[in-house]
RNA sequence: GGUUCCGUAGCUCAGCUGGAUAGAGCAACAGCCUUCUAAGCUGUGGGUCGCGCGUUCGAAUCGCGCCGGAAUCACCA
């Protein structure tokens, strides 16, 4: 129980032993004692005031009293201006820090026995991954990690949008102007040479149309003439009806791009339960077109086409089916959300999908309610809020997008020269100086994006590099560095500590306590956090945890200590504190050092 | 025009299920390494929480209306 709960219950007593009045523990209000008032808790006593029929400092002074002489784990409690700030006993701290200390699975919550399906990532295989997609990816893959510390079953999958036009553009701008050229002979990286081939695509497009408008054609129909686009739209239906040139074109390269995009996610440390590709699903969703029309959710316009009216819901009509008979975007999402649902028993599924596709899944959930579907409600969107530079959106086009690979490169190159600054890492082997590297450089990288919400657009600037120092990863993991240092110093003394050598009478300081009051609130922010699917939740508490202990460690010299017991209450409560911090910060997918 | 989201210090961001004097980091300035790691710590300056009205004992937080910004509203995905 929380001790907010264990305050809240004792207090609704006392309001019926003094009032006479039934008043549900959970109503009450009690939060944490700002740092300038002395106590642990306080009790907002205003809202009692109809029921005491008092003033708020006689209200506040008469319940305090009470807990005071009917509550052993309260110490003793003051009143200042309707606010009842409550200290609970030395014994209560020492006998909640030894059970946490003693837990092993401290912060992991119960499980809820529900399966959600995370789906994030979701490429195109005609670019290399950008620093979107590296939000996307984070987000996904920590918000994952969110859930399932928050006790459910998650399924991590990705859809691969590995069909259409833009990788028929690839493919025919490779035929064109590449010559054969492979990963392997050009030394380059799959997804980034099928990247280059895009970017040629679109040159070549572009030649065209200037061409077609210097014969004297007007913009709109170069557009359409040119006949680079025609020959990828022969490509594209070539591939429809399974053509084996094209085909085994497209396989190629496709698999040229999944090299390429395994190794970012390897060094992302970013994996799925479960893949799916395009051209497997894309085809969903028919049959529940039919669906639509039986028990008319759906109408079918005299050329064929069938729309589903949400102008009642306050949008527009939604095309669901084309003319001709062939499936639109959403159709497909339709189909493989219910498949899903079915296939895998699923109480909810959430999509890591960018915020440009806020009206997609608004619709995607009104039309599967329509359907009848009740599982619709348990459809999430996680929309978050695009990355931008200090000159704007980035633009491909202008040069401007930020390739995940580089900046990945860049962050390591930045790791290794602030560490070899410092000069601390004598005696690393350089295999293990290269992984701690890599562990700073991205420890940086994914902290910087997750602690921000996801909802909203941030700001990126490449000029002035992501920092080491303050609110950032290094600074956590330096954090437990540190801790892990003093450790090491202590068993090289022999000295034993754990929660098996605590005595519950060891006293503790003001600061330990709010160590172990912070500390104790890691399982609400698991619960916080996925419940709003947010993992800046749990990165700013862990900032804010690491600030904590970095000035314990400064007013405390923990290793001089004279006193067995407080010694050992101290090493063990750093202990729980690098503990907590290393399970914060996986949830983030951050690793923390040993030293740095 | 419809829908959704954002607006907090010079900059980047916390805080938002209503509570006490709105917090961090960066940048600026001043201190602290013979001490368990200075990627740290301490201090100074910096605010009309976009604006207004309302609800309330109490509003950055909730509601309504403005203003500013973003995304989206394809027989594209």
């Amino acid at each position: 129980m929380t001790p907010e709960l264990f305050i809240a219950q004792k207090a609704s007593e006392a309001i019926k032993a003094l009032y006479n009045a039934d008043v549900d523990a959970a109503t009450l209000q009690i939060s944490a004692t700002r740092k300038e008032f002395e106590g642990d808790f306080t009790l907002v006593v205003f809202p009692l005031l109809r029921i005491s029929h008092s003033t708020p400092d006689n209200t506040g002074a008469a319940i305090g009293e009470w807990l005071g002489a009917n509550v052993p784990e309260i110490s003793s409690f003051n009143v200042v201006k309707g606010f009842l700030n409550i200290c609970l006993s030395p014994l209560y701290w020492n006998e909640m820090f030894s059970s946490i200390a003693s837990d092993p699975d401290f912060g992991q919550l119960p499980s809820t026995g529900r399966t959600v399906m995370v789906e994030f990532s979701s490429p195109n295989t005609n670019k290399p991954l950008h620093l979107g997609h590296i939000r996307n990816n984070l987000l996904g893959a920590s918000v994952s990690d969110l859930l399932a510390a928050s006790g459910e079953k998650v399924i991590k999958t990705t859809l691969v949008n590995d069909r259409g036009v833009h990788i028929c553009k690839s493919m025919y701008a490779w035929q064109q102007s590449f010559n054969g050229a492979t990963p392997e002979s050009t030394g380059k990286k799959g997804d980034h040479l099928v990247g280059d081939c895009y970017v040629e695509f679109n040159n070549i497009y572009n030649k065209e149309v200037k061409e077609l408008m210097a014969q004297g054609m007007s913009e709109d129909d170069a557009k359409k003439e040119a006949p680079s686009l025609k020959a990828v739209h022969e490509m594209l239906v070539k591939w429809e009806q399974g053509d084996k040139d094209v085909r085994e074109l497209w396989a190629t390269m496709n698999g040229w791009v999944f090299e390429g995009f395994d190794e970012t996610y390897r060094t992302l440390g970013i994996s799925f339960d479960k893949v799916y590709y395009e051209h497997d699903t894309y085809l969903l969703g028919k049959e529940l077109v039919q669906k639509g029309l039986d028990c008319g959710a759906f109408v079918q316009d005299p050329d064929g086409s069938v729309w589903c009216d949400l102008t009642a819901d306050g949008l527009d009509r939604k095309l669901v089916l084309r003319s001709d008979g062939t499936s639109v975007y959403i159709t497909q999402d339709l189909g493989t959300a219910e498949r899903r649902f079915s296939e895998h028993k699923l109480d909810s599924h959430v999509y890591v999908v960018g915020n440009e596709q806020n009206y997609h899944f608004q619709v995607l959930k009104l039309i599967l309610k329509k359907l009848g579907f009740d599982w619709a409600d348990q459809i999430f969107h996680l929309s978050y809020g695009m990355v931008e530079l200090p000159e704007g959106k980035m633009k491909s086009r202008e040069g401007t997008v930020v390739d995940a690979d580089d900046l990945i490169q860049k962050m390591y190159e930045e790791a290794k020269a602030t560490s070899e600054e410092s000069g601390k890492l004598e005696g690393m082997s350089e295999e293990e100086k290269d992984k701690l590297y890599h562990m700073i450089g991205l420890g940086a990288l994914k902290y910087f994006i997750i602690k921000v919400d996801p909802k909203k657009t941030m700001l990126f600037n490449p000029k002035e590099s992501i920092d080491f120092n303050g609110n950032t990863g290094p600074f956590i993991q330096y954090t437990h560095a540190r801790i892990r240092s003093i450790l090491r110093k202590a068993d090289e003394k022999g000295i034993a500590y754990g929660a098996a050598t605590l005595s519950t009478d060891t006293e503790l300081s003001a600061k330990e306590i709010r160590l172990i009051k912070l500390i104790n609130t890691y399982p609400q922010k698991i619960a916080e956090g996925a419940a709003a699917f947010s993992p800046a939740v749990i990165a700013n508490y862990a900032y804010e945890l690491a600030k904590e202990f970095n000035q314990y460690y400064h007013e405390t010299p923990i290793l001089k200590e004279e006193n067995q017991d407080v010694l050992k209450m101290r090493l063990t409560l750093i202990q729980t504190l690098a503990s907590v911090l290393v399970k914060a910060m996986k949830v983030l997918g951050i690793e923390l050092p040993e030293r740095m």
